[in-house]
RNA sequence: GUCCCCUUCGUCUAGAGGCCUAGGACACCGCCCUUUCACGGCGAUAACACGAGUUCGAAUCUCGUAGGGGACGCCA
């Protein structure tokens, strides 16, 4: 059997997007599940819209996921003596020619097409047919170069998403496969990349279902194989439109920022437009044994934030708490937050996960204890009632020299509030007000077995 | 406008003719746990777009209707 070669192709014009990176994922996932190799190929034939940057931007968006290619970066502008000896080729075959025809007369004629509720297309007025007299050639004006589709006929491929897809050869007109400039055009160096690299599976976006004929037809002029066809359907946003600058985290970078595990986003990915049964957590080692092709839907998907949101969670609750804490200890020294002289961070971060989706929230629910904020008047002055004052005081005094284990605090809690007839509410309240500055924090024993000795003690005492 | 695609709970989805009085997950709601807020546990509400047809039987097949999306570039 053939081996299984897939490719994601993004031009280099802005970020990773969150639909460019399930495509990437899905191709990776593929590729991997059937020990095939994963190509990356980079479109950058606008050379007026491709940046060098967005390469690297997509390099780190992918690294971020970690979507390792096991070939290139290829670039096309680096294959132009390859696209360009294919072309003279066609044109010798007679599989393409030139067409003389102005950007202004194409105007034109899709202008009429337009107004005769026809669907715009080239007329092939340069095309030649046997028999046929072409117009002069126009002094001056370079011709682009056109591929001579098939007039009769349909193109059909099973799409592995979609199932069988048919076009009348009737409803394609001759696309432009080199521009007046020489330099060739995306639909044809996709079909002559995926020819030359081998690829096996076309996974992509269904933008490109009506591209896929056309490169089929040229495919077929090439007497090159035809790959598997697999196209995938877009993600909406939160919304239910489509994705735009307005979604707010559309590249996938932002997710880092906003305090998402890559692990998380990718276990969201897969699920959005793919299942295995009724699994939702899978690890990446899971996805590559499960991936197929077989269970893609082929309808839109809106993306969720609420989920994964959830799924962030339950990785960050699931990650080692040495690891959580470097991760959020990062991202505290990003902000110049220092964690050498506050409670161990570990031990924070494990008490208050279960409260925190992000990253980012988890930063901000520990902040405090490390930069040494105070309670806020108004919250003291409700929870620390004058009658709670001396078992706070005795609380504190038996601090002192309690065994250092949330037990043995629990059991001290307990003590101070049986010797002064006081209800917990009483005393959990204003400790976790004068320990965290706020009313809702964890369970006050293990908030203060997390605090330490001293500093518990100290940041107690100030407040009797 | 033309061509192509899509349509199961609010959302992501399971489902490939009888297993479906349609399953799971997130969200929402309720209850429990509880020392506040969470976490966790339990439970409830909630969907096959519509209409024909094929069949003993259709969420599953066919056709049509409606709605939605995509493509129609010397962009990718």
């Amino acid at each position: 059997m053939k081996s299984v070669r897939t490719r994601f192709a993004p031009s280099p014009t802005g970020f990773l997007h969150i639909g460019g990176a399930r495509t990437a994922l899905f191709s990776w996932a593929f590729a991997r599940h059937h020990g095939g190799d994963f190509i990356l190929r980079i479109e950058d034939t606008d050379v007026a819209r491709s940046m060098l940057a967005a390469v690297q931007v997509i390099l780190d968006g992918m690294a971020w996921l970690d979507l390792a290619h096991d070939e290139g970066p290829f670039y096309q502008m680096q294959r132009m003596d390859r696209y360009k000896a294919v072309i003279r080729q066609m044109l010798a075959d007679g599989a393409a020619y030139h067409c003389y025809t102005s950007k202004e007369e194409l105007e034109a004629l899709r202008a009429e097409q337009e107004a005769r509720h026809e669907k715009p297309r080239y007329d092939g007025r340069w095309r030649p047919e046997a028999g046929k007299t072409l117009p002069p050639i126009p002094p001056g004006a370079p011709p682009v170069v056109r591929f001579k589709n098939p007039r009769d006929g349909i193109v059909a491929w099973d799409d592995r998403v979609k199932g069988r897809i048919e076009f009348a050869n009737a409803e394609l007109d001759d696309l432009i496969i080199a521009r007046a400039d020489g330099t060739p055009t995306y639909n044809f160096c996709v079909v002559v990349d995926d020819w030359d690299m081998g690829i096996s599976h076309v996974i992509r976006g269904d933008d490109h279902v009506n591209n896929t004929p056309r490169q089929i037809n040229i495919l077929k002029a090439l007497g090159a194989e035809i790959p598997t066809y697999a196209h995938l359907s877009m993600i909406l946003g939160d919304d239910g439109t489509k994705l735009s600058k307005r979604h707010g985290a559309v590249s996938v970078m932002q997710y880092d920022e906003d305090g998402f595990l890559p692990e998380a986003v990718i276990n969201y990915l897969a699920r959005l437009g793919w299942s295995h049964g009724d699994d939702e957590l899978f690890s990446r080692e899971q996805l590559v044994a499960w991936f197929d092709l077989d269970h893609i839907t082929a309808s839109a998907a809106q993306f969720n934030t609420e989920k994964l949101l959830w799924l962030n969670q339950h990785y960050m609750k699931a990650l080692p708490p040495a690891d959580l804490a470097a991760r959020v200890e990062s991202r505290l020294a990003a902000r110049g937050v220092v964690t050498a002289n506050g409670p161990d961070l570990a031990r924070a971060a494990a008490l208050y996960v279960d409260r925190c989706n992000t990253l980012k929230a988890l930063a901000d629910a520990l902040e405090g204890f490390y930069v040494g904020s105070a309670a806020a008047p108004e919250l003291l002055a409700q929870h620390l009632s004058a009658d709670a004052l001396p078992a706070l005081a005795d609380f504190v005094a038996g601090l002192a020299d309690v065994a250092w284990e949330t037990p043995a605090i629990a059991a001290l809690i307990k003590e101070t509030l049986a010797k002064h007839n006081l209800k917990m509410p009483k005393l959990a309240m204003p400790l976790r007000v004068i320990l965290t500055g706020q009313a809702q924090a964890p369970s006050v024993d293990a908030l203060v077995a997390m605090m330490g000795r001293e500093r518990a003690i100290s940041l107690l005492k100030k407040h009797l």
